[in-house]
DNA sequence: AATTGTTTTGCAAATATCTGCAAAATAATT
DNA sequence: AATTATTTTGCAGATATTTGCAAAACAATT
């Protein structure tokens, strides 16, 4: 039996009975422990799954569990968290808005990583609160029930003070020409204000975002210090993208 | 069993019941008492759960993020939530902050209704997103994860230019000679302000609550204008407060 | 004060993990 | 085809974690 056939089936196990255990694995597919512990060690590293004592867990928000009103999850977010995670070090203050993407990869931070987060996303607050050590600031503002976000003058009252090390901003379209762009125009300034109070910016764009075209300009793509998608950074999809000024992921 | 899907199984019954005896999970998990307790224990250090004499009790939050489903609901909030309702009249401005109860009135809040709700409970703002005419304002500061609430000087700054029709108090002691007092000193400075900024100030309180004293003093009784329990306002239980300030109900 | 039930502690058995190592399988190169 | 490099696999011994038990301490209740 092929690592990538045991990989794929402890993977559809979990799939349906939401964990695994290293003995019922070395059973069926008959292997020693040693090769489905080092298959779940792999997997861990992917991001697909939770090593525990005894086996595997399903990750909190592949099971629906955790998507508190957020749709479905898409494995190219576990690709991106990845990617996202690696900017991330401790005692640095840690700008993030809406989205889906942002939601995971704050999800995914390190359990004992000592950061703060400020968010103008009450969803992302909340969640954050079973890692003990990570500082929570909540962006105050009218909350825009769509989106799932505070909003307005006071969320931009509420930046002025605040210098970020970086921002994750959520965009829902990026392309050359018209460079970053999302459908709401109250949240567009909102995001123009945010870039001003950090040093850095981010984004961490779905695949089915690249080219696409959207009503209200935040940024021109070459405001961005870095870009992460699920594809690699030499890929022809990326080709335009290139440029010395944003590093792309 | 893995020890995680113990863990998990635990908070969730937590989630519905509001709490869980030892002898309970030990006969349903099938494993031994010291298992659960260890798990006990560990969810405690985690935060997740309050350790108790024989078992455990949900953590606030916990029940906020279920009350909504199929969970036991606490019969003595329903009554209250009742009485609270006949407060709230169309296109007021309703100050909410934390606890239980204030999180289970809202909810409770007819669909049409067209007010505007100030909170710093981010599962309050959350919750009432399925209201589409209410309008929700949160505030903003640090996340106290303990009381699942926002606090701090910026909270306090927040409120700076607000002026509220009503304040949904919550409390952890009321008595008459101490008056209302809770457990935190920087949220009892925040009620305090949110006493200031609005009209008339309400408080609900569970039975279990009257005549106990905590910390920190919020006001006197007298400084209220409603006070509404489970209990019939005429009850022996209430002939203290009775007092022409405050109209109990 | 006595009873009953719960918690704490230390302990030992069972299980799981980690490490380095060598054999086997696979891929790459000559 | 043969050789060499690389990856994968299973194993053994040392460590670490988890689990259930029993005695003693503690709490709550009668």
């Amino acid at each position: 039996m092929l690592k990538e056939e045991r990989q794929q089936l402890i993977l559809e196990k979990l799939g349906t009975d939401k964990k695994v255990t290293l003995v019922d694995l070395g059973q069926i597919m008959n292997v020693s422990y040693d090769s489905v512990r080092r298959d779940i060690i792999e997997l861990e590293d992917r991001g697909l799954l939770k090593k525990v004592h005894g086996g595997a867990i399903a990750h909190s928000y592949l099971s629906m569990k955790s998507s508190k009103g957020l749709g479905i999850v898409n494995t190219e977010i576990v690709t991106i968290a990845k990617k996202a995670l690696k900017l991330i070090e401790n005692n640095k203050i840690i700008l993030m808005d809406g989205g889906t993407t942002n939601f995971y990869i704050a999800e995914q931070l390190p359990k004992n990583m000592e950061v703060t987060i400020i968010t103008n996303n009450p969803h992302l607050a909340t969640s954050l609160s079973e890692h003990p050590k990570i500082e929570i600031i909540m962006l105050g503002g009218s909350f825009y029930k769509r989106y799932q976000i505070m909003i307005g003058s006071k969320t931009i009252q509420d930046l002025e003070h605040i210098q970020a090390d970086l921002y994750f901003m959520g965009t829902n379209s990026i392309s050359m020409e018209s460079g970053l762009a999302i459908r709401h125009y109250e949240e567009s300034i909102l995001k123009q204000k945010m870039m001003n109070v950090s040093r850095r910016t981010v984004t961490c764009v779905l695949e089915e975002k690249i080219n696409r075209e959207e009503n209200y300009k935040v940024c021109n793509f070459s405001d961005l210090d870095y870009l992460i998608t699920s594809i690699n950074p030499l890929d022809d999809l990326l080709k335009g993208f290139r440029n010395k000024e944003v590093e792309i992921l």
